[in-house]
DNA sequence: ATATAGATCTCGTCA
DNA sequence: TGACGAGGTCTATAT
């Protein structure tokens, strides 16, 4: 494609807020939280409507460069190209495209206002503890969850039938050390802030799986693991595999 | 755009492992590490070389719905439209994209060798520090970096004057909680790997900036804070601004 | 704006 | 393959 035709087209898709998408042969410069170069190559970049950039190699799921939403996006044309020069303000940013040639452009004013509607989540697991608190242990009485209390941002609280304090940290995949220290860091607290005996509060690692090394530092800090998974993992699949001729 | 030409497109597109990037409207399920239902809308959807897809709406960074590399993609003709039908074997999970409309379709097999070179990282600040010691302290002496050792994955470990252990934890941004806490545990790995006196290991945090309860913690703790800028920040962005002429 | 923690995190690296 | 931690993480939420 023409580079000026180009240029024509990728400034009026971005004065009318549109999408763009196009594959091109570029060399990029990043300059901010961090530096980094890309020699030159093809790729694909797309402009989203809030002036979020992606640039996009053949592999993976992540963009090799991009630029967050409200990027200022100018288009100059330089010797032997064309320099898409970006800034944004508020992380402080810049990101050059030199473009030497274009292979398509395609832009659109998406109409879309759905929004994901998306289950299984680790907030996910804490309703379902609390609305099934047998599943951490016989007479666990769960009294709030998912709340900014000072003592942290505890997933489920509650108490036990002898009156001890019970916090419980969910994660929805394999937990690991971190994972331990946070519910450490969180009975720590409560311990401290209400002058508690360290025992007297007893912390619930609620997850599928726990590593070994994470294990023995539970353990060591007199802590349990009970499995859990997050709830209705493959359930709307399995429906909707039964019903393909439903679409 | 005519959904069987857009369909015939589709395919010879993956079958020569190209590219692809198209607006449409559709609706999309996911199913597998969670559950996810996105309704009707305009998206841009792109599949990679790798079979990598993303869908993304006009706003963010990030894809609403994705697959990673390596999924399973058909294409079928369905009541209504066309539903693309992916699977990805390792990660158990499914996405079926339900497409009632394509505005256009384009794709290219991306000629591009180049990786991206990036500086500014953590790994950077490790290197600055064990190059430039006394940032640490006047009679800090590194002895590694960047190492995976039976205690932990340590930014940089050394002693002081008087032989005493010294682990040092690096951030790139403003240090939390959390590395306060990362920090703690490699302390107290050490200390209790070697037998060695709480107290006899002393910790850093080497980080731009800490919050007020993240520096509460460290001094509970009896850890130190440095305030450590990564390398190299915006020095080369100044660079080109001074020649953008030499594009 | 800053702080905190989740994420269908992704990605690299090493045992 | 699993474990562990970084990330230009991004994103949502609460203060």
């Amino acid at each position: 494609m023409e580079l000026k035709v180009f240029s024509e087209k990728l400034v009026n898709a971005l004065k009318s807020n549109q999408t763009c998408s196009f594959f091109c042969l570029c060399k990029i410069n990043y300059s901010g939280r961090a530096e980094a170069e890309l020699d030159e190559g093809e790729r694909l970049i797309v402009i989203k409507s809030d002036n979020t950039l992606l640039v996009h190699q053949d592999l993976g799921s992540n963009p090799v460069n991009y630029m967050k939403a409200d990027t200022k996006i100018d288009v100059l044309f330089v010797k032997g190209g064309i320099l898409i020069q970006t800034h944004n303000q508020k992380y402080k940013d810049y990101l050059d495209i030199f473009v030497k040639d274009v292979f398509n452009f395609d832009s659109r004013k998406l109409e879309d206002g759905k929004k994901l509607v998306l289950v299984g989540t680790e907030k996910d697991m804490s309703d379902m503890i609390r609305d099934n608190p047998s599943i951490i242990f016989d007479d666990f009485r769960p009294l709030s969850r998912e709340e900014h209390t000072r003592y942290g941002f505890i997933d489920v609280f509650g108490h036990d039938g002898e009156g001890n304090f019970v916090v419980v940290e969910c994660k929805r995949y394999v937990a690991g050390l971190s994972a331990v220290q946070q519910l450490r860091r969180y009975v720590e607290k409560m311990v401290e802030l209400r002058g508690l005996d360290i025992g007297s509060v007893k912390g619930v690692l609620a997850a599928p799986s726990i590593t070994a090394s994470a294990e023995v530092m539970l353990k060591d800090w007199g802590f349990d693991f009970v499995s859990v998974n997050p709830p209705r993992r493959l359930e709307k699949f399995n429906k909707n595999q039964k019903s393909l001729g439903d679409y």
